[in-house]
DNA sequence: ACTGAAATAT
DNA sequence: CATATTTCAG
């Protein structure tokens, strides 16, 4: 029976009315194997024949949804025929076919596997016990899901989503995909089988990036150093790729297994994936960082697109398709990402529309962007105030509105253990090109409180790692978001280095120091001044801008504007 | 429709 | 308790 995802939505009481096909030879068995199908409201269509079930399913395939079929191992002929025969009927591709038989375990595997190789959606070992009968129904779920994703397409998966949440039934994801497994918290009891298992999206493998190069990044990002480099050695335009947002979200497989308990459960190693051997890095949901089109000032989702046409296996987590309410982890690369996009917009300026717009995560609302700034900003308040007043109130501004008033925060009272590895280390609330002394570096006893000048910019922080929040940010790329204000030009965040400065100058304006702050002043213009000198005048600033090849320097206020 | 903040939830 | 989501008011 050709149905589909629709078909499926409009079932009532589903699996209630299932239509099975029932071939056996055994008169008593058939009855009773029927018997329990009833039972739970499916419609069942006994054959003790073979040819005569293969009649009916080519010339009636609509009558039925699951057809389980003896397989006679104790004959040595036509064992498979029922099997072979289908598979070939054109109309029959849209019926999971169950193959059940008394086996001498000995034959077990092999017949299971020549069934399944046939084309079998599952080998159930007899006797059929109500539990395997029942949950049948799954294949057609499957079936309907599956055809969607390939060949109905789109139209479909609102409906797919729709039925995923309604019969909190997860997409089977394959297990090739599932690189990337999450350990969830939660469980779904689906069935009365049901699997818990929260997968991960993998990451979208740059259109030239094959899939095995991929598991090998996500191998190394358990290590986790290597992925806070990998994101931090790159510009931030070229890590401008969009992320994916990795929202937890329960995925249930459609059990395909064959419950034979004398015999071992031949396929199932090979289609189950257990979430937790595969787990080996603890990352918890993470975002994805696919190097990508750097050019594409659009709307990186198209990627998502992409991203899907490369892998053909269906993956609902990825797909979106589950739109129950994905919660974001803030990871620290995506946190970063947010920080990122702040600071271009300007502390003040930022607004979540417009943060999400920068951050370009896939996935990511603006709620979340709101939730997040909301958050942010009180840590900001809260914490920034005293360190700010305390030693920077240095009346230096003439344009005030270009240094953000508040220093940001660079680590909030994070701690680092939320099931993360203690080399994961949460974000910290660092604002990367906050000026220097807003930095209030809440440091991990083991962070350096301050990065060396030399190692900030465009570099990546060897012994640091994700916490390296409040560390430096690239510079942004100038793309059509780049109005940022005069001061963060460079976007170079020496917080720490302005921290240690504005400290030590509060202390001890020791003549070497302020040489020294005068010189970093001079080489980087884009810096605060930390000391009690004076800001460069507007010419002076915009002629810099225009030897760097801006012309152009859009009103703090509007965003959008473009040159 | 969007933002921001409070209320809730986890 | 901290964080994320939801709800609500402007």
């Amino acid at each position: 029976m050709v149905f589909t995802a629709d078909d499926l939505l409009r079932w009532k009481d589903f699996p209630k009315g299932l239509r099975v096909l029932l071939l056996d030879e055994d008169s008593i068995s058939v009855a009773q194997t029927k018997s329990k199908l009833e039972e739970m409201h499916y419609i069942v269509s006994t054959f003790s024949n073979e040819s005569d079930a293969l009649t009916e399913l080519a010339n009636k395939p609509e009558n039925f949804h699951v057809a389980i079929v003896e397989v006679s191992v104790g004959k040595s002929y036509g064992s498979f025929r029922f099997l072979e025969t289908a598979k070939d009927l054109p109309t029959v591709t849209d019926v999971w076919i169950i193959s059940a038989a008394v086996t001498s375990n000995i034959h077990c595997l092999s017949t299971m596997m020549k069934c399944i190789a046939l084309g079998a959606a599952e080998f159930l070992q007899k006797p059929l016990s109500e539990d395997k009968l029942r949950n049948i129904w799954q294949h057609v779920v499957h079936k309907a899901f599956n055809a969607g994703e390939n060949a109905v397409s789109k139209p479909l998966k609102p409906i797919r989503e729709t039925v995923s949440s309604m019969i909190q039934l997860q997409l089977e994801t394959t297990k090739v995909e599932q690189k990337n497994i999450l350990e969830a918290e939660n469980e779904i009891q689906v069935h009365k089988k049901g699997h818990e298992q929260s997968v991960a999206t993998d990451r979208f493998p740059a259109p030239s990036t094959p899939q095995l190069k991929q598991g090998e990044r996500l191998l190394d990002d358990g290590e986790c150093h290597d992925q806070s480099n990998f994101l931090l050695e790159k510009e931030i335009e070229d890590q401008g790729d969009p992320k994916f947002v990795e929202t937890t979200c329960n995925n249930t497989v459609v059990e395909i297994t064959v419950k034979a308990e004398p015999s071992p459960r031949c396929e199932e190693g090979g289609i189950m994936e257990e979430d937790d051997s595969t787990d080996g890095s603890k990352t918890g949901n993470r975002i994805s960082s696919p190097p990508q089109d750097k050019g594409s000032a659009e709307d990186s989702r198209i990627d998502a697109g992409n991203s899907k046409k490369a892998s053909l296996i269906p993956n609902s987590c990825r797909t979106n398709i589950n739109k129950k309410k994905m919660k974001v982890d803030w990871t620290p690369e995506l946190h970063k990402r947010f920080v990122q996009a702040i600071e271009h917009l300007g502390v003040d300026q930022a607004i979540p529309s417009q943060i999400l717009e920068l951050m370009k995560v896939e996935g990511l609302t603006r709620h979340n962007v709101a939730s997040h700034l909301q958050k942010y900003r009180m840590h900001r308040r809260h914490i920034i105030p005293r360190e700010d007043d305390r030693r920077w109130q240095l009346p230096r501004d003439t344009t005030p509105r270009v240094y953000p008033q508040k220093p940001v925060m660079a680590f909030p009272p994070y701690h680092f253990g939320h099931g993360f590895s203690p080399s994961q280390h949460y974000p910290a609330w660092g604002h990367p090109s906050s000026h220097p002394s807003s930095v209030q570096v809440w440091g991990h006893p083991s962070y350096p409180t301050w990065q060396s000048p030399e190692s900030c910019p465009w570099k990546t922080y060897p012994g640091m790692h994700a916490d390296a929040w409040g560390c430096p940010v690239m510079p942004m790329p100038q793309g059509p978001y780049s109005t940022f204000p005069q001061n963060s030009l460079g976007f170079q965040s020496f917080e720490d280095k302005g921290n240690l400065l504005g400290n030590y100058i509060d202390l001890h304006p020791a003549e070497e120091v302020i040489d020294k702050v005068v010189k970093e002043a001079i080489s980087k213009p884009w810096l605060p001044l930390p000391l009690g000198l004076k800001p460069p005048s507007t010419e002076s600033v915009l002629s810099e801008l225009h030897r760097q090849g801006i012309s152009c320097i859009p009103p703090y206020k509007n965003t959008n504007s473009s040159c």
